[in-house]
DNA sequence: CAATAATCGAGACGGTACGTCACGTCTTCTT
DNA sequence: AAGAAGACGTGACGTACCGTCTCGATTATTG
């Protein structure tokens, strides 16, 4: 694990004493994430200095370097602190309509000003393994794990193949979406989700 | 204006004359467009320097600027000069061989040295839309044009609906390769390849 | 001797056939000259290029290098095609009156824009031996020997010693005139002109 | 505004503060001088890159840059930091002896590896009047007082009018080692010197 | 009249230095 | 000890000229 800011906490447990000297500025580490996630809006990854986030933060460069080793981990982080509880699954009692109704909601959020920063992250991603894997396991896993308890209602249901692999059922859910974001040859919209989950969840019926 | 080096076929038409002046050593793009192609599979789009291409290439700096607005033209045109004429689509009189053989062929791209140059370009194509344009429509399309042939025959076969959104189906057969050829979070198979092709196919049939 | 051009006159003796070939332009020739006394003017040695010459010129640069060795050599000839047939020395009668219309007509000069010129080609004499002897050669000697002249013609009529070092006393009124055009810390005036011939003179009487 | 290095001497009155930062580096400015110095001394102006005077000194580029606007102010900075406390004017009763030895002293110094770095000075100053401003005020100015007080102290003692111009003495004492220094058409010479003085002092005479 | 030869314009070539920018580190004073 | 400030050495950026080269076109002499 590369960035601190995030393990500092030591909430439980040890109970250590805070350590001598002046504490560490929890303005300055909330406006260097705000500052990272506003120029990164603006104009991606690769425009992004840590000179201007600083700047922008009203924040001495050192500080930054103090907290995160590099870029990477600071959008990395900053993606992170940015992520928010919605994207949730709904329990209908349809599979088609509980996970087209989370579909529906990625996507908006894909085409949002918010939209930018997720395809800076993954575009950092491809020559930052730190970087890919903190997307996978801040954004990704936490819903996937709730995708699959969503699916496991469908088995029940009957309405999907008891021995459906559901990993290559999601990533052929999310996939197209994911594709269509990044290539952009096609636009991403609503209806899109709907007859992409007829076409695949046909597929996976019993 | 200054054409982008593949514009300058002048073919046919109107015959037009050698413009005065020594001519475009051709010598030197071949060498920019390879130097490129390696340092790219070395380090990735963000360490790719022009200054190292050029001196890898043998070549003055400026011969580079003179044909290439920016890194992303030249990796977009290093990228382009490299496609190679694989990638073709068989017929086998099966709709589910046709894709999943050349769907293994792009998989096995993907795995190669030349996928860690596919992932560059799409991840400066996230800040860059002449980069991504240029992925669609010089390494995409013409693959998609080969695809709704194939999956054509397939309608004509009684393999797939003859009301089938064939974007949609390409999108959902393709969008699962390229999310876990980017994010990682599980490999890429040949064995996926063929379970992918099962599943979205199934949901496809009349 | 650096440059050819003002050599290849072979006007009299030998009787040369001229060689095969296209014959060199003259009209090219005159156009280069001409605009680098027109740059030299504008902007000073340093800022003169060649690249600029040539185009300002309309002409080829392989013409101007085939020419002319260096940029020194360019404005070295530059300077001298530009000099013409004016600065005589009168003869009134007066060394005083001889002397000080003559250095009041190179005041204007250095006053003119040809001044810059002038300026122009000391300082480049300052890193180029070959410039400052050509303005040795070129300008100043013709001029110091009919200065001589007009000295001996001041001793012969009893207004100078009759041991009086030329040099020593043709330094002591052009030193004063090329001082304050170069360092530029009083004005150059005619009045100026009158007075350093008083002192100056005064001190050469028999 | 940025001050050109030696106005930053903030030495009486308002006793300000050190502002915040790191401070300037005194071992990075006195490298830079020294190594442009010795660069200028070898090469001449125009060979002279702030690259080599930036790798010589052991100093990145911008650092070069952050003080100094152009290769003119150095060479003026470094010019003046090396002008040290010479070139001062005896007090010896005689105007003629005060003169002339001050004047042999300019003359060692024009005869010495330093007189290149003077007359690069003076050629860059024909096409940057800052750079011969800067000459004039700080190496020119503070002895040309100097030189007042000496034809003062002369004028006192009966030795020149009453109502000499100084500066056209001066200038006429001057002149010609300027002249001589600069085109070389003559010899500089101790001896040279003395008749200068002669000459020139005979017209000054009461 | 054709062949030969040197010039011309244009402009691309491999280079060097330019002046700028951001990197990540450092040194100072202040909180 | 952490903070803001900002200078430091480093190195890539994209530009401007350098002096050389390779073109087709032009203009002369020679066979």
């Amino acid at each position: 694990m590369r960035q601190k800011s995030l393990a500092s906490g030591n909430h439980g447990g040890a109970r250590r004493k805070r350590p001598p000297g002046r504490p560490r500025s929890e303005q300055a580490r909330l406006a260097i994430l705000r500052s990272t996630l506003q120029l990164l809006g603006e104009n991606g990854f690769s425009d992004l200095s840590i000179e201007a986030v600083a700047a922008d933060a009203g924040v001495g460069k050192a500080t930054v370097y103090r907290w995160w080793p590099d870029k990477a981990a600071l959008i990395t982080d900053a993606f992170a602190s940015s992520t928010g509880q919605k994207l949730h699954f709904p329990d209908t009692g349809s599979v088609h309509t509980d996970m087209s109704q989370q579909m529906r909601q990625l996507v908006k959020i894909f085409l949002s000003r918010r939209g930018r920063i997720v395809s800076a992250i993954l575009a950092a991603g491809q020559s930052d393994r730190d970087v890919i894997a903190a997307f996978r396991d801040r954004f990704m896993k936490p819903r996937r794990h709730e995708a699959y308890a969503t699916l496991q209602r469908g088995v029940q249901r009957g309405e999907l193949r008891k021995n459906v692999d559901m990993d290559l059922l999601l990533d052929s859910l999310y996939g197209p979406i994911y594709m269509r974001f990044l290539i952009r040859h096609r636009k991403l919209t609503p209806d899109f989700v709907d007859r992409l989950c007829d076409l695949v969840l046909a597929g996976a019926r019993p």
